[in-house]
DNA sequence: ATTTGCAGTTGATATAAATCAATCTATGAC
DNA sequence: GTCATAGATTGATTTATATCAACTGCAAAT
């Protein structure tokens, strides 16, 4: 009977999780479901605690990774010190950097919340470039907001003092990542340190004269944002 | 006569001078020739003596351009003091950054020595990644060679103490720009210190201490490194 | 319940770098 | 040639940040 033809069909198309994906619009808009299913059968969902490593440096690269949940970070390590270049969210990070100019990975990455992640075969998705110019187009553009992104981050982070990158670490917690003005930390304080290349120490006094200052208040990880146009203007001028 | 016509043909394909450039490899290897004419049409050459601001922050966004010969500096402006994010020779700086994720740029480009650019229409080359693939390949391919490069860079200069970022950017010149341990510093000692984000007085001292310690001769603009080991071990370990 | 260890905190001190100030060039304008 | 000016240099001082050390509190391990 052709109504069942049909409804296996459908089942087919359908076997391809991807096709569901909330975040298909983030990267293949432009590809079609044929191709949606061809990236589909090796994909591979990986899920990723809080503290895990999921990309090491060093490690060869054979995946095109994109964030589905959660949030991770990306650091390197150089003198056994650790270097945090961003922390990213769905949407925010795909491992588009050194992932079509080197063969190993040139930085880490480690989840800081439970997070799910989904890799597809780079060779797979470089060919899909080749063969498809929208995709193109769309991956050109993407690189060249996240590679932006991550530039000035680390320009302005650069730029400033230590209490300028203190509220400015913050006010990006606050406005990108979370979208409130109370959350948690989700990293520690030396992390936090390393992602603004000062010491563990002074993060910490900074942060206390920010609370003794009622600009945020702190218990622990928990963070509240009390006066926002001060650590703005902080962040501007530091 | 069949001879004239052809010449006629060879010369109208002759026109297209970018057939002919030198940095064709580095971006249109597998641009076909009628592509390649395409975008040659609306080429712009530009001259840039030493000194002079091709592209101002702020402005919009028409161009694809790319440098044919000269020195160039890539930087930013904020609250009236520059940071110095690149100094880019041929072949290493196209306008990769922005160009495919914002309408203004967010850089200004100026010319360190007097410099040749060629300028492309920007649509058309979006074009062209759209509808051919090796081409968009190469592009991305370019694009993560370029963004990672400049990455790498501000992560490694924001490691270092003032002496370790002056023997980088030292063994950069050395080694990048120049490929010779005698040269001709193309910045003053301030644009030094918007490099490595520093003051001028502290790149002026130390460039004198390492003059004193033999590591390197220095007839104002001129360097000469001497002793590049322990440069290195400067830039390593600083 | 006690121990161990680590993240976080605070204080005292040392060090690196910025700032302020004074000269000292070299270079172009007249 | 001399004047004016901006870049380069050096010194003295201040300020920001790192380092070292000690202590706290909490949580995992025994």
């Amino acid at each position: 009977m052709s109504d069942s033809i049909n409804a296996t069909n459908f089942l087919e198309g359908d076997i391809c999780s991807c096709t569901q994906c909330k975040l298909k619009s983030a990267f293949f808009e432009n590809v079609s479901k044929k191709d949606l299913r061809i990236l589909c059968i090796e994909k591979t969902d990986v899920f990723a605690e809080k503290g895990e490593t999921v990309i090491k440096q060093g490690e060869k690269i054979h995946d095109f990774i994109y964030l589905k949940s959660g949030l991770i970070k990306i650091s390197r390590f150089r003198n056994d010190i650790e270097q945090i270049i961003n922390i990213a969210k769905p949407f925010d990070f795909v491992s588009l950097l050194s992932v079509f100019s080197d063969e190993y990975y040139k930085y880490s990455i480690t989840a800081l919340e439970d997070s799910e992640l989904c890799k597809l075969d780079l060779l797979k998705v470089k060919q899909l470039i080749a063969r498809n110019g929208d995709f193109a187009f769309d991956i050109v553009t993407k690189m060249s907001i996240v590679s932006d992104r991550i530039i000035n981050m680390s320009l302005d982070i650069r730029q400033k003092n230590i209490a300028g990158r203190i509220a400015y670490v913050l006010l990006y917690f606050a406005n990108e990542i979370y979208q409130s003005d109370e959350f948690e930390l989700p990293i520690s304080r030396k992390e936090f340190a390393d992602f603004i290349g000062k010491t563990t120490e002074n993060v910490v006094r900074n942060l206390s004269d920010m609370k003794k200052s009622k600009i945020i208040k702190i218990y622990g990880k928990s963070i509240e944002i009390v006066d926002k146009k001060r650590l703005q203007q902080i962040s501007d001028f530091g």
